[in-house]
DNA sequence: ATGAAAGCGCTAACAC
DNA sequence: GTGTTAGCGCTTTCAT
């Protein structure tokens, strides 16, 4: 992929009769507050508040605008009205992969509350590079957001700083922290893989393996439920690594890893549901019978854990908590009402179901 | 969900204090232009060259501007940017659900490509209904993209009305017609259906069932489907219809209803990989072998798809090409290079598996 | 190769 | 409740 550079003007533009100043540059969308406001025989101010504050304007000159609006079909120009009122509407999101279903639906719960106050939501695709974060940040940065999600807390030092010279609300989320660049709404994965090592080992099982995908939040469970289990004097903790796009076929490849090392009779803690989904298909396609030849444990509760056969035993993530809380807290600071926490920890459960 | 109002402004902003006329607006980001072009030693109209045209900037001046660029922290803003050219470097893209990774995998392949001729992509969801794409058309449009990408061709009058008045490129994807409102690059799905029916019919199979999902294109499957086993002799082509965002559980219900009205030994033609996943599982739970008690065909060729258990047979969308067209179709009237077709074909391809 | 002036379409601030 | 004026930060056009 090369590097992004200047768009050409399209021809249209750039051949546009040159005729006396100020008649020379004609937008694509000619229908101004001004000729609205021609219309309706009232002054441009008149038809912005008109559409913005419509309480302050006369109930019969309100009317005489909209009829103005509905005639010339007016559509608002929101790069103008951003400049003038340093004020974009736009809210800017960033998620390792928007073809990852956990974060599509975090962004999606978090879209509707951002959204039914006015703001619209700029998605941005990192990947789970750092220097791409970079990039992007910059980019999205220059729409002058009024505030932006992050997934994650690890940023690198250059974002981190522009990302606060911005001096607009951001709000982490799927992870945790004491010390947030502003908000952080989240949970600790340390305290998930836990909490997990500690239910698997309280149900009796001794041997454990570890499917995951290559990516730091999940390498992050992962450590965290071996150095539990080494806690509970069990050292060997073997795992499959696949790289970082979670996929039904990754995690059956990481089960046949693992039990190409030797791994049997034990339980498998997966990085994400989808991992544990292809966990689940290697083993029946290998005749292992879950869970008494193969225990499974999921991660995130996707809405198929529930419905696999048999059923994923998992970690739930309240994601439209998280899509709320997240909304809330950054609406609380642009409409400068009482700050609600800036450190938000909306925790996990576990849900036991058949197959560990 | 309430309806979108004007936010209002935050108290940061409200309670400047009103020093002397033009001072008084201060934005968040106050390095512009000017200051770099102050710190540089050159007039603001350099930098923007040094930036949107570097090649006519002396190479010299063009290392100050850098220097100072770096040095001052400037980030453009592309709102003012876009204003004075009348170009947001933006392309709106239309999706029924980005929780749908057949569209959302579409949408990375298109931004790649878009991307990297310099615009950035401005995600919205519409869900499958008209009018819910209306309010978004009218959102989008207020942010002056320079094209669309949309998902579907049934919009409604008025969408189109909107579309068409903005003047700018727009390419219709997932479906086809020789009509277009502007480009059109995708695939016939009464085409898919008949080369399904055509397919399992030459295979042998003579007991046909739908599982599908309630989304327009699903059910323009649906009827082309039966439409060409009625060709056939076959009329009695029992359905079970979900609701419309495919998932696991709901193809599992699906065939649960199926099965319910006395389907059996037969193939079912599902509208989605998903909803065939759930099929498969839902098989699985009740004992029935595929294919030999139930045949299974999907619809998409996810990347699980191939590592399903059986493998799944299904017909393949080629979604990085349909993207790439796309955004090549966009990019050429874009840049005023000579239009591509306006209407491009991607077709389909069936992909014989295990489970039909 | 660089600069000066004008203005993109809108809203903030103030006046009436 | 409505209007006037002055910008927001940038790019275009024309001039040098």
């Amino acid at each position: 992929m090369s590097e992004p550079s200047v768009p050409p003007r399209p021809e249209a533009t750039r051949k546009r009769p040159g005729g006396k100043r100020g008649t020379s540059r004609l937008s694509r969308h000619s229908v101004t507050l001004e000729s609205v406001a021609h219309v309706a025989g009232v002054s441009a101010i008149t038809v912005s508040r008109a559409l913005n504050h419509p309480d302050q304007v006369a109930a019969q000159t309100l009317e005489r605008i909209n009829q103005a609006i509905a005639q010339t079909g007016y559509v608002p120009n929101l790069l103008a009205g951003g400049l003038a009122s340093n004020r974009s509407r736009l809210v800017a999101a960033i998620v390792p992969s928007i073809a990852n279903l956990v974060y599509a639906e975090t962004i999606r719960y978090f879209s509707e509350h951002i959204r039914s106050a006015g703001y619209q939501v700029l998605l941005g695709e990192s990947g789970y590079a750092q220097d791409a974060e970079e990039q992007l940040v910059s980019a999205i940065l220059s729409r002058r957001p009024d505030a932006v999600f992050l997934t994650g807390i690890n940023h690198s030092a250059d974002c981190r700083r522009r990302l606060l010279a911005a001096r607009i609300p951001i709000v982490e989320t799927w992870d945790f922290t004491p010390t947030p660049l502003d908000i952080v709404v989240g949970f600790s994965h340390e305290e998930v893989a836990q909490a997990v090592a500690e239910y698997l080992y309280d149900k009796g099982y001794r041997k454990f393996g570890i499917v995951s995908a290559d990516d730091p939040r999940a390498l992050l469970r992962y450590r965290s439920f071996k150095a539990a289990l080494a806690r509970r004097g069990i050292a060997d903790v073997p795992a499959g690594i696949v790289p970082a796009v979670s996929s039904l076929q990754r995690g059956r490849h990481g089960l046949a890893i693992l039990l190409s090392e030797g791994f049997k009779n034990g339980v498998v803690f997966c990085s994400s549901d989808t991992i544990a989904h292809g966990v689940l298909a290697e083993a029946q396609c290998r005749g292992l019978s879950v869970p008494k030849d193969l225990a499974v444990f999921g991660f995130g509760d996707q809405d198929f854990a529930a419905h696999t056969y048999p059923a994923l035993t998992t970690v739930r993530i309240d994601r439209p908590l998280m899509g709320k809380k997240a909304a809330d807290a950054l609406l609380a600071k642009l409409q400068d009402r009482p700050a609600t926490e800036n450190v938000v920890n909306v925790g996990f459960q576990i849900i036991p179901r058949e197959t560990a």
